[in-house]
Formats: C-alpha cells, sequence, structure tokens
DNA sequence: CTGTTAGCGCCTTCAC
DNA sequence: GTGAAGGCGCTAACAG
C-alpha cells in the first residue's frame, strides 16, 4: 500500500541502507548512486516514515514552541520568529532533513503546560522552546523542573525565551528574559519626571514572573521617588488581572473608583493598556490631558493607538530568533546560559504632564 | 536506560501488551489490573515512545494546524480554539490518550504550506486543518490537491477552516468557509447608504481567495448602486497589500495622491485598516468627518480603535473550534462538506455620512 | 479479561 | 562506498 524506503531500494537498485544514507545525507554515499536513489525517491512520491525513523534513531526532528496565548501576537511574534529559524527557509519541496517547528498553545493552564511537555517527550522532541512568563506556585515550579529534567536527560535541548532561568536546574541550555523589572522601572521614572504622583497600577495575573517583575520595576521607581507608601497603599493603587482588554477596561474604573485623583495609569501590557483607555474615554476622559497611561511590550498597534501609546519597547522578533537558533544548536549560549534582554522606553503621546 | 513498556509490565506483573490496552484506555481491563498497571507506571515515571507506537499503529497523535502568519489574532483564535477543542482540557498530568495539537506557521508562503504537510505526513498525522484564505495560482493547487489526497489515503483527516473548498477533491472532510463575499457586499452596502461614492479599496495580497471574495463583495455593491465604473477605474481605486499595519499606510496614501476626493477608505481587513487611519490622521484627515474607513475581522482591538471601526464581524473562535471538533471526529460534517459561515456587519463610528 | 506472537519501517553497527 | 542483519518499543491479531 504505503510505499517504503525497501521500496525506493529495490528500484534504484540498491540496499535500503544506501537509501537511509542518503536520506540523511549524514554518510558518504557516490555521487551517481545518490542521484539515481533520488530519482526513484520522486518517482515513487515516496516519504519518510517518520515515527519508524525515530524510533530507529531514537530521537524525532519535532521542536516544540510553547506559548501561554497563541491569539496574542507577544507570543506570536516570539514563536512566528523561532519557527523561521528553526524550520528552514528553502522549500526544495522534497523535505529533507528540516526539523518541524510546531506551537503549543498552553492557554496559560500549568497543567495544560505539562501535558504538552509530557506529549513533547512522548514524541521524543529534538527540542522545546519556552516562551512568556512562568507560574511561581512552587509545586509547578517544582514539577516543572523536574520535567524538564527528564527531558534533557533524553536528550531534548530546552531553551526559555522572554522567562527568567530556572534556579539550580542544569536542563535549561539558555535562558534569555526580559528585563521587565529595569523596564517597569524606567516606565515610571518617565512618568515621575513628567510629575505625576498618584499612579494607578493594572497588574497582570498573580503568581506570574512576568506580572511581579513589571510591578516591582514600578514600585522600585516609586520607592526611589519617595512615593512608595506603606503595603496597603501600594495594594490599593494595584489591581491585578488577566493579560486581556477586558481586565484593563474593568481595572480602570476600580483603580478610578478607588482613587479619583489619578493622574496616571500603568497597565501590565500593550492589550491591557488599550482596554484602560477605553475605560477612561467611556467615563469622559481625555488621554492624555486628564490622564496619562502607559503600556509595556510594544506591540506592532502600540504606535496605531489614539493617541500613540507610550510603552516598553520588547525585542520580541529577535529574542525568538535567537531562541530559535539556540534550540537548534545555530547560536552558541550566552555565558553561564543565561541572558537579559534590554527593555527600552517608547515615550509617546499618551503620557504628559498631569493638569495643574 | 530509558523506561520501557516492558518494564511497566515486569514491576505490574501483566503482560506488556496489558500495559499497552490500559494506557490506550480502548480495551476492557480488569479495574484492579488496571490501577496495579497505573501505579506501576507512575513508580516508574513511564512515558510511553510515541514514536514505537505510531509505528506499530500506523497512526500518531499529532494534529497539525496550518496557519498564514501566527503573529495575527485573525489566525491566533482559530487555532487557538482548534487546539482547545483537540488537546482536551482534562489536564491529569499523566497525560492519557490526549491529541498533540500543533500549529506550524507558513508564513503565507506556498512552498512552506506543502513542506508542512510533507512533514505531517511524514508523522501519520492523525488530523490537519488548513485555515485562512487560500493561494490561487494553478500549480500550487494542483500540488496541494495531490499532496492532500495522499494525506487522506494514509488516514489523515483534512479540515479547511476559513478556506474555500478545494474544487474536485474528495480528499477534505469539511470546509468551513467564510462568506467573505457577502460581508464586503454588506459593508459596502453600508457605505453607499450613508451617501458614500467614491470609494477608495485597500486589498490584500493578489492570487488569494480571500483577497479575491471580498473585493468581489465590494464590486459587486458598488456595481448594484450603479457605481461599477469600467476595469480601468476599478483599479484606479484599488490598491493591493499584504495583511498589515504598513501595507494599510501606504496603499491609503497613494488611494488618496490618485483620487483626493475620496469620502471612504475599505480596508482589506482590520489590521490593515488600523494603518489606512493612521496614514489619514497624519494627513489631517479626522475620521469619519473627513473620511470613513472600514475593515474585515472584527479582531478584538476592533472596538477599541478611536473612533471603534466598523468592521464585518468572523465568528473566528466558533469556526476555529468547529474545525477541531471535525478534524477529531467529534462533530457530523456538514452537508456536502461544506459550511458557508456568516459575516455580519458591525457598524460602529469610523463611517458616517461624508461631508455635505 | 489476559498472554503470546509477529511484525510496523527504519537506522546502525559490522563486514566486505 | 555498499550490503546484510539485528533490534528500536509498541500494537494487534490470535488464542486461551
Amino acid at each position: 500500500m504505503t510505499v517504503t524506503l525497501a521500496d525506493v531500494a529495490a528500484r534504484a537498485r540498491v540496499s535500503p541502507a544506501t537509501v537511509s544514507r542518503v536520506l540523511n545525507g549524514n554518510y558518504p554515499v557516490a555521487a551517481s548512486t545518490r542521484e539515481r536513489v533520488l530519482r526513484a525517491v520522486d518517482e515513487l512520491d515516496y516519504v519518510l516514515n517518520g515515527p519508524a525513523s525515530s524510533l530507529a534513531a531514537a530521537t524525532s526532528d519535532l521542536v516544540g514552541i510553547l506559548v501561554n496565548d497563541i491569539a496574542d501576537p507577544f507570543f506570536g511574534i516570539m514563536a512566528g520568529a523561532a519557527q523561521t529559524e528553526i524550520g528552514g527557509q528553502e522549500g526544495t519541496g522534497r523535505a529533507g532533513g528540516e526539523k518541524l517547528a510546531v506551537v503549543c498553545n498552553t492557554g496559560g493552564s500549568p497543567e495544560r503546560e505539562l501535558t504538552y511537555l509530557t506529549l513533547l517527550q512522548r514524541q521524543r522532541a529534538a527540542a522545546v522552546i519556552l516562551t512568556g512568563g512562568a507560574l511561581e506556585d512552587p509545586d509547578h515550579i517544582a514539577a516543572m523542573t523536574a520535567k524538564l529534567s527528564r527531558l534533557a536527560d533524553a536528550g531534548t535541548t530546552v531553551v526559555l525565551c522572554g522567562r527568567p532561568p530556572l534556579p539550580g536546574s542544569d536542563a535549561v541550555v539558555a535562558s534569555l528574559a526580559f528585563d521587565n523589572r529595569g523596564g517597569g522601572r524606567r516606565l515610571t521614572e518617565h512618568l515621575l519626571t513628567l510629575g505625576h504622583r498618584r499612579i494607578g497600577y493594572v497588574a497582570g495575573p498573580v503568581e506570574r514572573t512576568t506580572t511581579r517583575h513589571r510591578l516591582e520595576g514600578h514600585r522600585a521607581a516609586m520607592a526611589a521617588a519617595g512615593l512608595g507608601g506603606d503595603t496597603a497603599e501600594q495594594e490599593r493603587l494595584t489591581v491585578h488581572g488577566p493579560y486581556d482588554r477586558r481586565s484593563g477596561y474593568d481595572a480602570t474604573l476600580e483603580l478610578l473608583r478607588r482613587d479619583p485623583e489619578l493622574t496616571a495609569i500603568v497597565a501590565a501590557n500593550d492589550t491591557v493598556a488599550l482596554g484602560a483607555c477605553a475605560a477612561l474615554r467611556d467615563q469622559g476622559l481625555r488621554i492624555p490631558h486628564d490622564i496619562s497611561v502607559a503600556g509595556f511590550d510594544d506591540l506592532p498597534f502600540s504606535v496605531d493607538a489614539v493617541p500613540a501609546l507610550t510603552t516598553v519597547r520588547l525585542p520580541l522578533f529577535e529574542a525568538g530568533a535567537r531562541a530559535g537558533r539556540l534550540a537548534m544548536g545555530n547560536e552558541a549560549p550566552p555565558p553561564g546560559g543565561i541572558a537579559s534582554i534590554a527593555a527600552e522606553l517608547m515615550a509617546r503621546d499618551s503620557t504628559a504632564p498631569p493638569r495643574a
């Protein structure tokens, strides 16, 4: 029924071993023989049996890219960049030694994250890239550390992208961590420099590294300006929620309720900031005249917002591409396996000095 | 080194076959035996060898979801919905009979589309979902038709989502096609009703079904209103470009150059519309006072645009979920394997009557 | 309900 | 540079 390697061998009048060698290209084969084999492959429309090949070789050409939310361009950009770097840009049609880069959407659920890792482990994946912030629950961290060790033992290359290093684990080849803390600090410093003193903060989901680091940066800047306040005050000006538009909308209304004198709102990311803007507009407030708004990530749409959104740029594409190369072993890991990726303040029109 | 099914069998004092049966759950096994096996699995931290399993069973648990641009929420939403429907929401941790739903980013390249299909074919994928518009190049269509037949022959379920049916192919189980033509027509009718007569059109990339259908809808509405004009006139008011913000920006400037009297711009999709809005603002034009703008898709950010974007809503999430169910065989295919999915006009603030 | 027996299709030493 | 042979780990008939 389906054509096998043996069929190709018969047609090319060589042994199966030889066919295997030309297909994998990692062994010397006479040019004439190779050509004969390749011709037979095309004539028979032969497609390698991946499972059989993976079983025999004890490794597959699958590379998994885990993301928290595939509908969020934050992840889409990183994943796309990584996939480009991995999938090869050739396109010979015949599909030679390409890797199969695939993205898996965890939806932010820790269980699904682990399930996907198990599934990838089951497939004997060549590499796994974990993107985005990590959950800070101790149990989950322990489970992840164990799972990643298991993967690494089985020969899977593990790379972290936009996620802080896993303490005490040598399973990870490289961690590319965004400087969320520094970015958060600079963003709030920008607001302070403009003259803002009462700043509301729409944070991301609790127990996420990204959420915590950005918030820490914000509070560090506030504290440095002598505006830290006590814990109760800090919490009063902070509302947590998911990384979506709705959350930004609701949280902003809540912050306004808690303190109508707010002159600025800092959002966990650009999407949340958009929701915040909508809420403010619905309250009849003008941005930045009545109140300033800032986001984080600098997604493509942020520059088109009205007014253009002040935010912190993260080099998502570059980071994803680098993660892809690291996963493929095409780039040397950074010293210590850890790299911090700079976050750059993009001051635009949604922030301005507060009204007198 | 790595623990195999035989190890589990030995520890549970049963035969390998029995272990296989409880793991696959598709065969009666005594409760006590099952429990013993499961315990052994946990104690040994056993993970099924996917390739071996796929080789023996001649099918894998891989399901591929092909998208044109993973950084575009249009695809992210559909892919995420499909993945949720396929990946199972259980999360037992142990990972039982779950499918591995993975998304593959073709970047809109026909070669990569074929390469990914070959890779998936190689893996003996259980199902493949193709999302988004298709390229209309005859050679590519022929290659795709052949490839999909090959896949179907090998037992892979093929589902189309947001893509018109492949004529003369029985390889596809179901095609969910958006009513792009109808949506495009209703959108332009809305503009005509408002009183617009000179409408510029920023189209998507040429040779794409999505592009063509939306444009046809637009022109049908124009023609019905006696405003069709000749071919030269139609082309003068149409500029093609990729589905991104930049394209919308540039194309809008070009349209304005060609006809400064335009009172409305229709964009290929919401992202493009955002670019168009930016260009118009930079020209000092107010929306919708000086000129109206409309998009397509109704992505989440469109309602937050300023002014809120008039567009055509496509039920992306629902369509993706349905495609996922169809791929899993959890839903009966529509009659004839083809379903048209309605597109609903969302009239918002970016369109208004033209200035007197 | 459970055990036994054959492969699934390929890679990989080992000879030649 | 090429062929021959064994086995990767699991599933799927068959028996029982």
